[in-house]
This record gives C-alpha cells, structure tokens and sequence, in this order.
DNA sequence: TGTATATACTAGACACATCATATATTACAC
DNA sequence: GTGTAATATATGATGTGTCTAGTATATACA
C-alpha cells in the first residue's frame, strides 16, 4: 500500500495531475522508490472512489485537458495515520537484483562478471554525481537545523541516496579488484 | 523473474524441498532477496511444469513426507543464461519503504521520527553485528583470491549486505542528531 | 512534410507477490 | 493430555506491478 501514500504525500505539498506525480516519480523520488504511469492513474482513480482526494477537471487549450487531485480531509487524515504508524520489518524488505545475480555468478565467466560490476560501478559514480549536485551531506548541522521542515527532511533521504551511490561504487570497485587478481592467478 | 532463478541458483548447489529453500531464504540471502513460503511452491510447481526441475517424493517415518527437487539440464542452461545476461537498468529499481515515510515526515512531531529512526538503527546495527560473525571486509584480498567460487562470491555480496546496514546505521545516527537539535530549538 | 518530444489520460491483459488458511505428522515440554 | 514448535505442502483470493497500446494536441527541428 506504499504507492498509495507516496501519492497523497505528493498530493499533500500541493496539487498535481497524473502526469505530474509520474514525473516526480521519476525524477525526484527515484532513488527510493519508482512507479509506472499506469500504476499511478490506477491509484488515482481508486483513490478518488475511496474518497481520500477530489479532483477538478482543468480545460485547456494549448495542451490535453486534465485532471487536477487535491488531496482531502479524509485523505490528510490517512496520510498522518499511515506516517505515525511504522513497522520496522517493512523496512528490511529488500530486493537487490545485483546481489541475488552475483550470488550464483560462480557459474559464469569471471570477465563476465567485471563487466557487469563496472558497468554498475560507472552508473552509480553517475547517480552519485547528480544527486550531489542537488545536496550535500548531512555534516552543515546549522544550516539543517534552521531549515524549512520539508527541505531538511528532503536533504536526509537525499543523503542517503547519495550515501549509497557512493558506498555501491566503493564496493563495486573492491570486487572488481579481487575479480581481477583472480583471473590473472587462473591465467 | 528473479525469484525463479534465485531458486534455480539454489538448487544448483544442491537438492532441496521447498521448505529448504524457504528457510534459506530467509537465513541466508534474506540481506538481499525475501520470498514467502507459499510464492516458493507455487513457484516450484512452475518450474516443474515448464521442465527446468525435476523431484523425487521421499517418504518419511519421523516427519511429513517431502519433494526433493534437483535442476535438471534444462533448467542449468536456463539459469546460466540469466546470469549471463544483465540489463543495468534492473539494478537501478529499488523501493525503500523507510525513505518514503521520512520524506514526508515533516508533517508528524519530531519525536516519532526519532523514535522511528532510532528503532532502525539498533535493528542496522544487530543485522551487521550478525552478518559480521560469519564473514568479514574484502580486504583480506590474498585469502579471498585464494577462496573457492562460490564462498568468494557469498561473501562479496555478505559484504555488501554488512556495508549497508553499517551506513544505514550511521546515517540514521546523524538524522537522529540533527532532528534532536532542531527539537531543543523548538522548545 | 515528416519526425520526435512533451503533455495528458485510459484500459485490458498478464505476471508476480502477498495473505490467509488448510492439512498432516512428529517431538517435546509442561 | 494439552499446547507449541518444527517439518512439509497446497491453494483461493486479493493486491500490486508491468506491458502494451490507443487517443489527442502542440511545439520544435530538420
């Protein structure tokens, strides 16, 4: 049910279409969670009959019509609830599709396996990059302390994306390493 | 499709039931990938159906009796296949169910993200404390080059997984250190 | 004139994941 | 003898995610 919150939190900083929440999706939630157009539009439309946001239909002229969702009483209501309730088990359900790969990569050639680390070595330094472009780490205290509530809030799982783009890189480039020596050692 | 070959991976190294191969995954790849009980035996009928496994029905007196599932051929090429194949994009879809809570936290007291966090962190730092008992950091390189397959590549990926939770760990301490100032602040 | 890109929404089919519950046996503690 | 944990599997219902493709308009660019 995370989508669903993930949309109201969105619809609760202020108002937004289909379009727009998929666009922030991608683009600015994406290193924590990411979903597709159609799951979006589905989750609107159930959303809407579930009562928790209102919608306005906007005409335009230049672009398609759209739909403009507000988010409701009811649905501010839902939100808080599901933010002030926490389980810590939802937090450690993880799925590392690099990981379960590398796992069983014993069976495949060694170089094989270098090229992929690299390759996800060289996307991570990217994502790291660009995400630190946008923040910076969490050791300004001052400045983060006197900042807005959604901001600091913001910097903190920014940091920890940016945090885990660099430790993926760091890692990467240690196994690749050991990879490496063990293929000279075969030759 | 992860899940199917996580289960062919497994049975790779050996027969097992499908209650094996649950509780392996659980206890052993739980850092990086989950599946319920009841996915892994719809899945295994799967497998079976599509020719990739095979099983023998071993009768038991002391307990239930049980399926004891080997890969075949079929299912070697198939799983060889995958690992061979990769697609970086897939590696790049992650959902952190902790981030999204906290991105809009701002709207609850500061205090129940505190102690959110806070209860995170001890499970970060148990999860490492475990994981950090039955392997170590890559820099033992000499050992490690030294090592079999497969205990060379279980252990980058333990790595990985005690990595994470360490930066998990100090990251959620110093979202705890910054939320406190700005709750003495408010005071 | 053609092509690509951005905006904007809809919908069906299918694949995969999860929940809840059911069944059955043995071992062992209280 | 009653309860509980471990072993072992099965399945219906529901929830969530992905794929595909269709509809429509405007702008930019070559």
């Amino acid at each position: 049910m995370s989508l669903r919150y993930g949309i109201l939190g969105l619809l609760n900083y202020g108002s937004m279409t289909g379009y727009d929440i998929s666009k922030y999706f991608r683009e600015s939630v994406g290193y924590f969670w990411n979903a597709q157009q159609s799951q979006i539009y589905r989750e609107l439309t159930a959303l809407e009959k579930d009562g928790l946001v209102e919608y306005e239909l906007v005409i335009q002229s230049d672009k398609p019509n759209k739909k403009l969702y507000r988010i409701n009483e009811v649905g501010r209501e839902n939100l808080n609830g599901w933010l002030y309730d926490f389980n810590i088990d939802d937090f450690f359900i993880t799925r590392n599709a690099l990981l379960l790969k590398l796992f069983f990569s014993s069976q495949i050639p060694v170089n094989r396996t270098i090229e992929m680390l690299s390759k996800y070595k060289e996307r991570c330094e990217a994502a790291a990059r660009e995400l630190a472009l946008h923040t910076g780490d969490l050791s300004d205290y001052q400045n983060l302390v006197e900042d807005d509530s959604e901001s600091l809030y913001w910097k903190m799982t920014a940091a920890r994306g940016l945090a885990d783009y660099q430790a993926s890189a760091r890692w990467a480039g240690e196994c690749i390493n050991i990879l490496r020596k063990r293929g000279e050692q075969d030759d």
